[in-house]
DNA sequence: CTGAAAGCGCTTACAG
DNA sequence: CTGAAAGCGCTTACAG
């Protein structure tokens, strides 16, 4: 409204240092530190650049400052793939808050044509946050190169790396010895497929949950060979969880009680018994993983194990930052606590009127 | 692991010109375009490139380029308020699986202290999707002096500018048209907090739910004013809906009916009424708006208006892109279609036993 | 097949 | 209070 003629392609410094008579210099003091010039000076600029419709160029000014102000989220996965499981949108509630308490932005950084690898170069990022890199292949001598600070959540990092991992082992132990202490004999473990699709490269979390049921199974003097014991691999997602169900419960002996790795595979289980007219918990007991918010909000209500998602978004975040502001921060590897919650999803095998006792 | 010493500070391509002795362009080429290169000289160059640990600067790239090869998405909200209502991570799913598609990668772009405004100029990204934007405070203008392409979603866009909105009018028009057919006279109606809280300044999102309610309304002769409709306003969110529930129940005479602007808060009426002892339809009938995901999955299965949520991120990444590929581009303007899902959420009130007929 | 040079649009000592 | 100049790390005509 206040140009006069259509704008020019792309106003610069420049030209509005031209049209102003003084000098580029003058002009970036006009918008970035007023104090340095007269008061009469910023006016006049700032009044030419408003004319001309300037707005800084956020690419050359990354260009000089070495700062972008965006913090990147490296993902195993595509973006559909990874938003699929609310997990990351809480997990992102976290990292955002500390987004928004810095001034900054946030990247999502999914994998460039397939490859992790690739894509790490290229992100115009002051840092990364890692989630879920399971086995390196080679991504974090890649995040070395790229001579910007990361942190590693839920992987297997370095000792130089600052990381954030939960108990998950603790966690997946508890879920099965409840479900063991119940007196279930015949159960069904649904594990998750692992991004890369090799079944031997376990994440890091898989692997720890897994080992998890094991020790559970152990102290009851079980192990995960045991024929009453079935293993299915699906993909973390709701549609997983009805595919587990469905391949579990159509065994000639089928599980009493079915641990998940995930809510939201663990979901999907019930969504499914209820359609097939299975009673939870009197027909088949389920326990989950996380405790994302709808898993209390199920009916039943889910008995899952907690793990502090939000909490370690934030975290992920704030020591991503102060490592931006101090070099040398010392790496610090976080091992935060998980804790089952039993709720109404659970209960005494219909076989067996009295539970086992430990 | 191949490298002698500690890697000096930052490794940039005239320092590998000047080890590899060749000049920058070689460099440059060996990257990417190698065939302007005989292939001894791209070993060459690569060999030193790994040796000395070289990862190119995205940010001098861009400079050059002109291309960030990022998406910015800008919000009106801070990210952990955005990603709270599973419409959100839906609607990534959409922008996402474009991105991955062109090889882009996302940027979430809140309010910078708490301005959009503050925000626009400082992301680096190629254009914008600018998603709820409610009245319009100099955001356009900002966007349009930024010069890069931008495409609005869920508000109000001027003619040149591509935009995708859905038929909310028409939507909320089936739902309360349901309502009153089931013969419900008593209705709450839960409406949605404007992020600038002024009542007033509805975004068109809701403005444009409000006004199908009223002609849904009319349809039966009433009109919003009646004393037996009763509207309460809340966050976007389960807690909102909560709140909503338990605002409308305590009136002297609560609504048989409730009717929300969105699923989330839908939901949390939902969890507040079966938490009261309140039987759902049979005590209360409840209608959402959106479609999540867990709509359908609720108990009992909630009856909702149906949008495109993904399907609008998609869009509107698509329309981007296009944009970015070809300035040229004609500004077109979406309108999806809504539809009315019945489900188990609504139902004839106790009270009466036939349903009114239209 | 290879190199010298200009340029992308800013910021920031440094000098006056 | 103000300006001339160097520099950030690349890419890309252009010339040879």
């Amino acid at each position: 409204m206040s140009t006069k003629r259509t704008v020019p392609r792309k106003v610069t410094i420049s030209q509005i240092a031209k049209e102003a008579g003084v000098s580029k210099t003058a002009v970036s003091f006009a918008f970035n530190d007023p104090s340095q010039l007269s008061p009469a000076t910023v006016n006049h600029i700032r009044a030419i650049a408003e004319r001309l419709g300037y707005s800084p160029d956020p690419i050359a000014r990354s260009m000089t400052t070495r700062r972008t102000n965006a913090l990147g989220v490296l993902l195993p996965l595509d973006i559909a793939a990874t938003m699929a499981n609310p997990f990351f949108p809480l997990f992102l509630r976290g990292v955002g808050a500390v987004c928004g308490a810095t001034g900054m932005t946030l990247m999502l950084v999914p994998p460039l044509w397939g490859s992790m690898l690739k894509a790490i170069p290229h992100a115009t990022v002051d840092g990364f946050i890692v989630v879920g890199l399971e086995i390196d292949r080679g991504e974090v001598q890649q995040l070395r190169r790229r001579r910007v600070p990361f942190v590693m959540v839920d992987g297997n990092a370095p000792e130089d790396i600052p990381a954030i991992n939960v108990d998950d082992r603790q966690g997946a132990r508890a879920a099965m010895m409840h479900i063991l202490s119940l007196g279930h004999r015949r159960i069904g473990i649904v594990s998750l497929e692992s991004w890369h699709h090799r079944y031997e490269d376990f994440t890091s979390t898989i692997a720890a949950r897994l080992a998890g049921y094991r020790e559970g199974l152990a102290e009851y003097g079980r192990t995960i060979d045991d024929p009453d014991i079935q293993m299915v691999t699906v993909s973390t997602s709701r549609a997983g969880g009805v595919e587990a169900f469905t391949r579990l419960w159509r065994s000639e002996s089928p599980p009493t009680a079915i641990v998940a790795m995930s809510d939201i595979t663990a979901l999907g289980v019930l969504e499914a018994a209820k359609a097939h007219g299975v009673r939870v918990p009197d027909q088949l007991s389920i326990v989950g993983f996380d405790d994302l918010p709808e898993a209390a909000n199920a009916a039943p209500p889910l008995t899952t194990v907690h793990q502090p998602i939000e909490e370690k978004g934030r975290l992920a975040a704030e020591m991503l930052v102060a490592a931006l502001d101090d070099e040398e921060s010392e790496p610090v590897h976080h091992l935060l606590p998980t804790e089952l919650l039993v709720r109404g999803s659970t209960g005494v095998p219909v076989w067996s009127a009295q539970p086992v006792s430990t």
